[in-house]
DNA sequence: AATCCGATTAAACGATTGTTTAAGATGGTG
DNA sequence: CACCATCTTAAACAATCGTTTAATCGGATT
């Protein structure tokens, strides 16, 4: 049984609002057009959210902490880097297929510099980029000697987890049928392959399991 | 000498918008405040560009242009996969950093489903597309036998190019200093060394030249 | 039955949106 | 000088923006 902790309308906007953000943009999404796809009166937005800016920091908040307490959670448990890593693909990669458009939101509103949002979007960047310096970039600096910043390896990491689901609404228009290659188990393994051994490491590489 | 091809007040207006729409969004730019950072009148914008969007269609354009024709010069060129992929990599990250906040734009706005801006991206994206088919993932299906589609690899290349761009305004914000780290020569290869070989392919990587 | 509180409504607020219009400045060409 | 195309301007257009207000609804509590 699921706990309805918040109003049905409270909830229908939200989700509204992320996949309205996510294919219009924040900024092209209008208030009224937002109210009535919700099937809600206009005045609910700010009744429940306050202001049009307090819904998206709800949506931004909602997506990173889901992010960051996967991440902690796969790397704080047993095992090599590698497994660690892998793992941690492996559980993101889902999760973030099935928030497409909270990702979207999230990554397409990350560059601007409204003050508001900043401090908000600032405060889980900073986690993501611990987890990545004390769980990756120490690791290899001590194995390999290699000296390489988390504000580097994080944005590549990141990207190569991401960047497919910012293209994916454009794909998706170039492909007849709205098909997707069944990305559960085949997708995270071509990633974390990838970003452990490169594409040479793909070598017998089927998208089946193991590594 | 440069050739001056288009008007001064022209020039400034694509150079303010690429510059307003990647720190506020296009939708959150208004075309007065537009006018008046480029020290313009209003209505210049639709003189020169028709329409807000004709104003966003020319900077798609004009960066995307640009990277194909980049893609398509290194991939043509003679060498082995690996050397067309580092030399890839080695001039379009340069160019991406020159132009962050056309990047900025361009990612932003890729996900948005506005039919107008929809037919000029699709047109870059299935160049694109065709370029990581037949330039990486065929040879890698010919010597590893390892079936990857370029809608797959694609991104995932391209993220690892380019989400640090999308970052870093808010890296900036991290760093006291508004230094960035010589990114001419070393982070081009660390990128080309995680695609090819993986981070266990960084073993005595120290941002020197090389591979 | 009376009270209370969260949920919901319609209406209006002032401000700003992108675009268009018509007039005027500008500089080279006949 | 007159002409023309290009560039520039101020003003107005209707439409939409996010937000606020005050009134009302519905159900649970006292």
């Amino acid at each position: 049984m699921d706990i309805q902790k918040d109003t049905p309308s409270k909830q229908r906007i939200l989700e509204t609002g992320v996949a309205m953000f996510a294919s219009k943009g924040f900024d092209g999404t209008g208030m009224r057009e937002l109210a009535e796809h919700a099937g809600v009166n206009l005045a609910m937005i700010n009744y429940f959210f306050g202001t049009k800016k307090g819904l998206l920091k709800v949506i931004l908040d909602t997506f990173f902490s889901q992010y960051v307490e996967i991440a902690e959670q796969e790397f704080q448990s047993e095992g090599t880097m590698d497994e660690k890593i892998q793992r941690f693909i492996r559980r993101i990669i889902p999760f973030v297929s099935d928030n497409q458009d909270y990702l979207i939101v999230v990554l397409t509103e990350l560059p601007h510099d409204d003050p508001d949002i900043i401090e908000h979007k600032l405060k889980w960047i900073k986690k993501i980029i611990s987890i990545v310096q004390n769980e990756i970039c120490e690791p290899l600096s001590e194995d390999y000697g290699c000296t390489i910043t988390p504000a580097e390896l994080g944005p590549i990491l990141l990207g190569m987890i991401a960047m497919r689901f910012l293209v994916d609404p454009l794909v998706q228009k170039l492909k007849s049928t709205g098909q997707q290659s069944e990305l559960n188990t085949h997708y995270p393994e071509l990633v974390s392959r990838i970003f452990l051994k490169g594409i040479h490491g793909l070598k017998n590489y089927s998208g089946g399991v193991g590594i």
